[in-house]
DNA sequence: GATGAATGAGTGTTCATTCAT
DNA sequence: TATGAATGAACACTCATTCAT
């Protein structure tokens, strides 16, 4: 199904990747790759309301510019099943909630984070959303993101 | 899957129901009964502000309350299938929207009730969160839900 | 292939085996099993001689009888992985190899027996043979067994 | 798996040989050649007991040192589709058997000549003996096939 | 009501083969 | 000559469903 919606045989995939598994790793590894950068950006300005702010609109611009990438392979159950014991997302979800909650984050904020990231996947990728004009999306998205997190 | 988590046989279950359709329509559809009673009793409060927060309340309480019944059978991608084209949620999300906005609620504004429900439905179902106690679990996503939509 | 050669289909095959691993391994866990009884028998024997020439004789039966059945399977690639490391032949092996050759059997004489069990399964499922009459196949490979083990 | 076995790649095999059929036929046809060559020496010998233990040193000696090359490639199943219907097999086979048995051999002395080719070929790429010396084995084999066609 | 066995249609993976470079 | 990428067809396996008991 993912292969025919690509438009490339099944064949020619596991030309590339071994296992599905590892299509799943490699897809989700890039997704990652590209938060990541963004997280050392963010982390990088010394100024922490600034570097709060860059987090926040750099992930809200990838979530936005890359859902219909992501909706096609990241709704697979076996995504859940790899990430669910994986230490990467963890990781991740770690940074961004020091960025976003600022470095006396209590350990408990990290529900903060995981709500925050939900619903921008979330509204996204869900299907009265996913066609709509990506510039007032990322909009819409970064006013109530900053309300959620009490930025003025 | 499905079967064996409950622990009966594949073929007891199809005694129930005839088709995996019907057995993903009655889970959720029994998931959105209860939204819609909870609806109801919210939308019968006089007071707006009151409304609101019965809304949050309840919504929150039956997000949690469920979670691991929910996490079974609602990661399943038929869901996603089924209900794209559904008008069902798309009647409930309205409702709770008006709800939580008011009723001078801008259509613009049904996604900041996107965000809110996948943000509380990400959470509770996250690997991270699903094991937690339910009580402290409730009172943070209230927090977090009305610092969101602006509740002093 | 296999499950089109019995005239079932290949989900039926795998509602009964969960891998193909457990259906060689039931199949040739089935024919080790008649060899086991044959060496039971041939092993309560009291004269040694005796004993000799009813492992032979079994184990030549069971080879014509089951023949057309082995040729099915047991020619599958998986097979020869699946066994290469495992115990059951080589023990198999040296209790036939002490039937046949006696209980002061020098270690090396198992290629004797490795040889002889070889040229029996070898013969019987020979394209040229395998069409063959049963019971002077069976005839024919005693006296040329008996033969290569010097019984007069 | 083949090309993998000799460490080229698999387009670099197909540039050589058009067809799987092809290698097959290539390899096994060069073994038949070499085959053909030791039929040949032993038919010019004018004695029939000369004869007769030159074409069995020869075939244990060919079996024992190409034992490794031949594992490779004809335990494919391929080779027996192939080979199942072809006339070259039959008529070595049936020169082997004539030196074997003597020139008035009764046609059905054939299955002699296939068990002791079985046993052979079946003993020189048994698991517990591809990598045991060359020379005691084939010197074993030589003394085991003797008593086999017995030859004092 | 419940179960084991069976099945068609899919998905995950390998294999023999082709082709552009 | 050699290679990486691609493909159709087969094989290994799962899933939604049916049915006789």
């Amino acid at each position: 199904m993912i292969a025919d919606d690509i438009g490339v045989t099944k064949a020619a995939v596991y030309h590339q990747y071994k296992t599905k598994d590892e299509i799943v790793r490699a897809v989700a590894g890039a997704e990652f790759d590209r938060l990541e950068t963004v997280l050392e950006l963010a982390e990088s300005e010394v100024d922490q309301d600034r570097a709060r702010e860059v987090a926040l609109t750099m992930i809200i611009d990838l979530a936005v510019e890359r859902r219909r990438e992501n909706s096609t392979i990241l709704t697979d159950p076996l995504v859940g099943r790899l990430f669910a014991r994986d230490q990467r997302p963890v990781k991740v979800l770690d940074r961004l909630n020091r960025l976003l909650m600022g470095p006396n984050a209590q350990p408990d904020s990290e529900i903060a984070t995981v709500m925050l990231t939900a619903a921008i996947s979330g509204a996204v990728m869900h299907p009265l959303v996913i066609r709509r004009n990506d510039e007032t999306l990322r909009t819409q998205l970064r006013t109530l993101a900053e309300r959620f997190l009490g930025i003025a």
